[in-house]
RNA sequence: CGGAGCGUAGCGCAGUUGGCUAGCGCACUUGUAUGGGGUACAAGAGGUCGUGAGUUCAAGUCUCACCGCUCCGACCA
């Protein structure tokens, strides 16, 4: 990909009105733009960012046997009314009335939809368990928006619903989940703290939330330094208490980003939407739900504020909107040789299936190096005369800073060290 | 929804006790030079001063209302 044939806005100044340094890198980037407040539009680099985010949660998703679909986002509220939480829900919900006076509503979350939906195809516990998920746009008509993407009025989500015949099967759904939630957050780059919750209106039991600390959020997660006990925590209480668990150490608050959540939810929505099966003893009985979300946009901008510095943004490799770029610093009359070797180099990159973008705008090397730092790609080549006269290209290292001086016929073979050969998922 | 702040060019800002043609930096256009860390010089383009009403000879500036954004709080699967 040519830098001067796709859209990257970068801004060199900070953005008034932008506390969360994911915010501002976000912005700075050219990822995401704001419509108002709490919706933001993303842009080509940042869709990039957010679709290897949803490939890497597609991939865990489907390794534990959940199936991919598609539910709207539309929808009467007569479905809610089934549960009651039209009025449960009825501060964060968009609702207005269609062309014929029908009350609608703009999907917070998908519980009730999803129940509707199984309960019109599973009869049987021959047809269970059964594990669906999608990756799609919530709306919450949030209070108060803030941190950008972290809590937003239009997210993205992704939400998953098991359906078993027991609280067996309802637990074993439930630990492949929590497993595979490991492996998403693992996998972006995030360590997360995963605490025992409160189930809220979403109902149940068993709940447990996945935390990223960070130095903004709207949780506090406090540890023990002498146990390691963590636990989530209300403002109030959060500070220099003695650990519950060893008795010893004093706990530390941090504030953190909620970025997954899942419940064992029982039969609070199947029994009020009447979702039944008939079981091997042939009664009719309520079909036993989990549900599990993961706050897609949000993971995006908990990778910021773990991953960047003075200069901006550094993707870990697997979410990374391009695998290396090519900087070639041209002067007013081409040089000839640094534009085939820039040639090259994207060819045998891309054929070895990385991703790579070219920055070929006729700009100072200055400005190409700092939106280089900026947008934050793992890999850069630098091809200038300098280091040419030598017979050498550049490859630096955003993470560690690392520069090698490589042959100009050993690029392609460096740069796959580095990168592990290919690294795209798909 | 309570408390606080802000709104002047794409972005960041200045604009005095109201005063005559509304400025600066960056970005943008054109030209020349430059070409390894936001280069230099020159010439340009770009404005309903958030919206509406009011006070006044005169409003970016004062008053009121409304709208929008941000922060603190409350709320939050």
């Amino acid at each position: 990909m040519k830098w001067s044939n796709y859209f990257i806005p970068t801004l060199k100044e900070t953005p008034i009105g932008t506390e969360a340094v994911s915010h501002q890198l976000l912005l700075r980037a050219g990822l995401v733009h704001m419509l108002t407040s709490g919706v933001y539009s993303y842009l080509p680099l940042g869709l990039r960012v957010l679709k290897r985010i949803e490939d890497i949660i597609r991939e865990e998703m489907n390794a534990i046997g959940a199936n991919e679909l598609f539910l709207p986002c539309l929808h009467p509220i007569d479905l809610w009314k089934q549960t009651g939480r039209d009025e449960v829900l009825a501060d964060v919900m968009i609702k207005f009335e269609d062309n014929r006076k029908r009350p609608m509503c703009l999907g917070p979350t998908h519980e009730e939809v999803i129940t509707n939906l199984v309960k019109d195809f599973i009869q049987s516990y021959r047809q269970l368990p059964v594990v669906l998920y999608q990756i799609q746009t919530k709306f919450r008509d949030e209070l108060r928006a803030r941190f950008g993407i972290v809590r937003a009025c239009e997210f993205i989500m992704k939400d998953a619903y098991s359906f078993d015949r027991d609280k067996k099967g309802l637990a074993k759904n439930y630990d492949l989940m929590y497993g595979a939630y490991k492996n998403v957050f693992q996998r972006c780059g995030l360590k997360t703290v995963i605490l025992e919750a409160d189930s809220g209106a979403m109902g149940g039991d068993v709940s447990h939330e996945f935390m990223v600390p960070a130095s903004i959020g709207e949780d506090t997660v406090v540890s023990c330094s002498a146990c390691g006990f963590q636990a989530g925590a209300s403002e109030e209480n959060a500070e220099g208490k003695p650990c519950p668990k060893c008795k010893k150490g004093n706990l530390t608050a941090q504030v953190a980003i909620e970025l997954g959540h899942i419940f064992q939810l029982g039969t609070k929505y199947s029994q009020a939407q009447g979702a039944q099966f008939l079981d091997e003893d042939g009664k009719q009985k309520p079909i036993i739900m989990g549900c599990y979300g993961i706050g897609v946009s949000r993971v995006i901008a908990a990778i910021i504020e773990k991953h960047n510095d003075d200069k901006g943004i550094i993707w870990p490799r697997q979410v990374a909107p391009f695998d290396v770029e090519i900087l070639p610093i041209q002067g007013s009359k081409e040089d000839k040789e640094i534009k085939d070797l820039t040639d090259r180099y994207y060819a045998d990159l891309t054929a070895q299936g990385l991703e790579v973008l070219v920055d070929d705008r006729e700009e100072t090397a200055g400005r190409k190096f700092n939106d280089a730092d900026l947008i934050g790609i793992p890999v850069r080549i630098t091809i200038g005369k300098r280091n040419l006269a030598e017979g050498k290209v550049e490859i630096k290292d955003r993470e560690t800073n690392e520069v090698i001086l490589a042959e100009k016929g050993q690029v392609k073979k460096k740069v796959s060290e580095m990168t592990g050969s290919v690294c795209r998922i798909n």
